[in-house]
DNA sequence: GATCACATGTAAGAAGTTACATGATTCT
DNA sequence: AGAATCATGTAACTTCTTACATGTGATC
């Protein structure tokens, strides 16, 4: 039952996409919006070790020739705790906290089923629901004595949670329609 | 030139509010939105001994009588200490990666003056449209090929640093207003 | 042949998590 | 007295950061 970093899911996630070199995951990090994790060797390398030693990757002979490079693939156990990551209903703390977390999984989630995803939006809607309610009311009792720095930093937050209130309900309409369609 | 983790500056900004004991710290974290942080005894005790021996806290001597607690208080140099972390110019990475550092950071602005809090802000509103438009660029090239999940997952960011763009420019027309009555 | 970018790795240290330990005070 | 809560703390483990080490292929 190995238990892995968020980081460690990050790395499977993209090698079961496609088989990739630790740089090659590096690459991800630093050029795209997963900029989340960080770019680092020191991070990326012992990560891929963990996973390997936990068969939830496997290195891939290179026919070589270039380069030297160590390919690695996610494996079929891999394929399963990823699946089992990606499948967890979405908590009040995923959301209140660790949004960024909930991003990525559901980033990967693309070869759910339309219904798995729409449920899992939906999670996502009524917990996010509740929350920017609990900051309201906070708001209305705590909020005056706030000095303004405060204010304004607080309004950051729930002008976010404000903003993903309304992009997940697109998001689950756009499921809806893609799942009659099909 | 003591360097603290972001819990250790979180602590560091409470305490200089008022004297409170690491259980006090605790229920802060736990009961207002800062629930960025952890609430856990396993974290805020050893931060706490950390920040005492670089002299940025001390123990007060509690006239005592009801439970036994120990209060902490900021020290001069932990003003200091604090000080020059929130007065370091916002970077791109703090905006792209760190966002709800820097909202703590800013939160503990309150005794800044009206011009260094505004130019805070709007260091964070250039980095941000810069960012925002890096983001708009990857979306036209990479956004359809992209499987639907992906997109949401993308989508949800990019509507996230819009809404910091409309905030942001709330915020700097309040502040500049606030300035002007002063 | 020297140098630069590619590519992989390790070591030391910092900090957080989980789980446990311990005692004091209040409540019933 | 016994239980619940308050309050502080420690130990083992995991993981990340920073900095360094190493070697190879490509480029000039």
């Amino acid at each position: 039952m190995p238990s892995d970093s968020t980081l460690g899911y990050a790395l499977l996630g993209l090698l079961q996409q496609a088989p990739r070199s630790g740089y090659d995951l590096r690459k991800v990090f630093v050029s795209t919006p997963m900029g989340l994790f960080s770019d680092s060797p020191g991070a990326i390398y012992p990560a891929l070790k963990r996973l390997s030693r936990r068969k939830c990757i496997a290195p891939i002979t290179t026919a070589s020739g270039g380069r030297r490079r160590r390919l690695f693939a996610a494996t079929e156990l891999g394929r399963r705790t990823l699946a089992s990551w990606l499948t967890q209903e979405p908590t009040r703390d995923d959301v209140a906290r660790r949004w960024d977390v909930l991003m990525l999984r559901l980033a990967f989630k693309s070869a759910s089923a339309p219904g798995a995803l729409l449920r899992f939006l939906e999670a996502i809607q009524a917990h996010l629901s509740e929350y920017t309610g609990e900051l309201e009311r906070f708001a209305a009792n705590q909020g005056h004595q706030m000095p303004l720095a405060a204010q304004l930093a607080f309004e950051s937050g729930v002008e976010g949670y404000r903003a993903q209130m309304r992009w997940v309900g697109r998001a689950v309409k756009r499921v809806r329609r893609r799942r009659r369609v099909r």
